[in-house]
DNA sequence: TTAATGACCTCCG
DNA sequence: TCGGAGGCCATTA
């Protein structure tokens, strides 16, 4: 498997700006997938042994939960590298997510 | 090949 | 306004 979906969520998510979240909903309407949202966060699952390291804590649902945080290897992880980025995070929250929202389509 | 899974999103009550 | 249930697609076993 060299091209596949995949691919294409680990290119985007790896482009996110530092500081910058965007949500699993945009990733897969820029990719022209807009309903497969789903495919998206399983892909970050496979993105464990993706090379290079997919900055995945950059990712969260459209509702700017770290839904995806418990698969981090610690919980806490996820909410240090965002606020390690200046990302501010409360009660497992994006804080300002709509401002702090990237959109791939833009980019791309 | 068929069936099941998933770090989601949208709609309806 | 808030909560719950269903549906979509690609990948893996």
């Amino acid at each position: 498997m060299e091209q596949s979906f995949y691919e294409q969520v680990y290119e985007v998510v790896r482009l996110i700006p530092k500081g910058r979240v965007t949500s699993y909903g945009a990733i897969a309407k820029a990719l022209g997938a807009g309903k497969s949202s789903r495919l998206v966060g399983y892909a970050m699952n496979n993105a464990h042994d993706a090379l290079p390291p997919i900055p995945a804590h950059r990712v969260v649902n459209h509702k700017g939960l770290l839904t995806g945080k418990f698969h981090f290897p610690t919980p806490e992880l996820m909410q240090e590298l965002l606020e390690n980025e200046g990302v501010i995070v409360d009660q497992d929250k994006v804080k300002d997510f709509k401002t702090l929202f990237w959109d791939p389509a833009e980019e791309l």
